[in-house]
RNA sequence: CGGGGCGUAGCUCAGCCUGGUAGAGCGCACGGUUCGGGACCGUGAGGCCGGAGGUUCAAAUCCUCUCGCCCCGACCA
């Protein structure tokens, strides 16, 4: 391609509402461009990195096993009443009616739409396993679209879906999956991690996601650099946790006594003021939920983690509750609640890390006022059953879940893929069932798998950039190389430039690799700026220095390496720095 | 949805407080000088100052409404 005949214009700036080092990149080289908020064209050269991004992900599916089909984007109401997930799905949905009144929606995801076709084509045990899978653009309403193609409403995902006889099935398909994006995320020269995942609204048994490690990354993820555990921070475990303080001056005695905290509203002031550790102090949080009012106790160190916290709760969501739903539920005004003389109505859970607590710290459920040597069995047992449950936020150096050496490490990553195991759960709801081999009919077992293209594409600019611009990955640069003509008016210059296009086309093709001619009559800085902006893995230069000094320039964007060879030699040199 | 901010040339922004004929840099076009890291000089094109209404002799500027965009938050008792 010449460059005089493309469409690639950058930018010196970056457009004002462009935050992430990814979205200003991409819009300073001329790669996306915001239509409305969340809402990006590609443009060619971005759109080269998509599609040699999509290769790479349908050579790895299709070796998988899995096989393309596309389903259409707008999909009728019914199919989702039918899921539940018309309702379910919340605000994210964007709804729309046509001439006749008839709803729809613009798919986020497309569970609905595989279940409904293989139900109608998929009678026999004998047809699975299956998986389908296609590169499609999704719609999904966000709250707060941000950061470019992070995390765009309109975005371009590939979506598999697993069909099998039984769990057993399932495990081979997911492991499948799982293998394959590993080889998806190496092929494109990401570091990535692989850790465990909350299931969130797709539902289903487990899941995992796929991480591309960067500090600007959405996500948090706990590790452990011993044994090797991983997972979001919206799941993570935590081992037993060390109980560092003693009860103190509060332990012993026959029950719990009433002191007076004027306006300790916090577990820091409360601490304070009764000179006790924070972890002697139980915090206890009062929710709204879908079923009225819970009551959540934990360690005064430690903060609750919603995620979990809707897991163990159920229902859609949940929120804390209003100064006037707390006086309902403790009796006491916000900031004094506690789990002791609870309204019987409202559920009362307990993290994990408050239960070695013995004589411990809790707000009295009335006005300025605390509880010191209070214990779970005698004080609160008695008027309901203890509910044990985790849902504290794992932090730095908390001890991992499942050895006993390691400690967690907190990092960021952003999202790039995420399979799950579905199960059951909407082959049941929407019938999709099939005859086993003892002529039983039993709901498919299923799972899903989803990966962000444009995501991937930005997470690898997030990951690979420097002062000057974009740093791609080989696999993914929108040309692989770009060869520069310093001196288009000089006849020597242009011949020897146009002669190494020809060459360079044809000795790089085999290997799926490209080149962009740039040929435009532009100063040699401009072309450079632009060259290294854009971010070609390899140039070549040529002027009428580099012909005097026995040919063209050949240099890597990474580390800037350069040499000069023979123009004969041009083609091997940059095969071999690919 | 709550809070904050911003909409003026293709891009980044000034002008607004204190109303009086629309500005700069980059980019674009043309001419000249340059030519290996975003050149310089000159000339020029390009704007219903997001939209509607109001106040005023007069509105980019003041007031009201509206649309769009961005950021923070939607959290710890």
């Amino acid at each position: 391609m010449r460059w005089s005949n493309y469409y690639l214009m950058t930018a010196r700036e970056a457009p004002r509402d462009a935050e992430v080092v990814s979205h200003q990149l991409m819009a300073r080289a001329g790669l996306v461009r915001r239509l409305a908020a969340g809402i990006y064209t590609m443009q060619p050269a971005g759109w080269r990195t998509m599609r040699k991004l999509m290769a790479i992900v349908r050579r790895e599916m299709e070796r998988a096993g899995a096989v393309e089909l596309s389903m259409p984007a707008i999909q009728p109401a019914e199919l989702w009443e039918e899921s539940g997930r018309w309702f379910k799905y919340g605000a994210e949905l964007l709804r729309m009616e046509d001439r006749h009144g008839r709803r729809f929606c613009f798919g986020p995801t497309h569970e609905e739409v595989i279940t409904d076709l293989v139900r109608r084509d998929v009678k026999s045990y004998r047809q699975m396993p299956l998986n389908l899978f296609q590169i499609q653009t999704k719609f999904r309403d966000e709250i707060r679209p941000r950061f470019g193609l992070m995390r765009g409403r309109e975005f371009i995902m590939k979506d598999a879906y697993s069909f099998d006889a039984d769990e057993e099935g399932l495990d081979r398909s997911y492991q499948a999956m799982y293998d394959a994006y590993s080889r998806i995320f190496e092929a494109c020269g990401l570091e990535y991690s692989v850790v465990e995942a909350d299931q969130g609204a797709i539902g289903g048994s487990s899941s995992h996601e796929f991480m591309v490690l960067a500090d600007t990354g959405e996500s948090a993820i706990a590790s452990c650099a011993a044994c090797g555990y991983g997972a979001n921070v919206e799941r993570a475990e935590v081992g037993t946790l060390a109980q560092p303080a003693e009860g103190g001056g509060n332990a012993g005695g026959d029950g719990p006594r009433r002191v007076s905290t004027p306006g300790a509203t916090t577990v820091a002031e409360v601490a304070g003021m009764l000179e006790v550790d924070r972890t002697l102090v139980v915090k206890t949080l009062i929710y709204e939920t879908d079923d009225g009012l819970a009551a959540v106790a934990i360690r005064g160190d430690r903060e609750v983690n919603e995620v979990k916290l809707l897991n163990v709760l159920g229902g859609l969501g949940l929120r804390l509750a209003s100064a006037e739903q707390v006086a309902e539920a403790t009796g006491g005004p916000l900031g004094f609640s506690g789990p002791v003389g609870l309204s019987p109505e409202v559920r009362l859970v307990v993290d994990e890390s408050a239960r070695a607590l013995a004589d411990f710290v809790c707000g009295a459920n009335a006005g300025d006022e605390h509880l010191v040597s209070v214990r779970w069995d005698r004080d609160v047992a008695g008027a309901r059953p203890l509910e044990w449950v985790d849902v504290m936020t794992a932090e730095a150096a908390d001890p991992c879940p499942r050895c006993s050496a390691g400690q967690l490490r907190i990092s960021r990553g952003i999202e790039v893929g995420h399979i799950f195991k579905l199960g059951t759960a909407y082959s049941e709801s929407m019938n999709c069932t099939f005859t086993d081999e003892q002529g039983r009919l039993r709901p498919a077992e299923m799972g899903c798998y989803g990966l962000g293209i444009g995501r991937t594409a930005a997470a690898a600019i997030e990951q690979g950039h420097d002062d000057d611009g974009i740093v791609w990955p080989v696999p993914l640069a929108p040309f692989t190389v770009v060869l520069s003509s310093l001196d288009p008016g000089d006849e020597a210059v242009r011949s020897a430039a146009d002669g190494l296009y020809e060459e360079l086309e044809a000795a790089l093709a085999p290997g799926g690799f490209d080149v962009l001619y740039d040929d435009r009559r532009e100063r040699p800085g401009v072309k450079f700026k632009d060259g290294d902006l854009v971010g070609f893995p390899v140039r070549v230069v040529v002027g009428a220095r580099s012909l005097r000094a026995g040919g063209a320039e050949v240099s890597n964007r990474q580390d800037g390496e350069r040499e000069v060879v023979p123009l004969d030699g041009v083609p091997q040199a940059v095969l071999s720095r690919l």
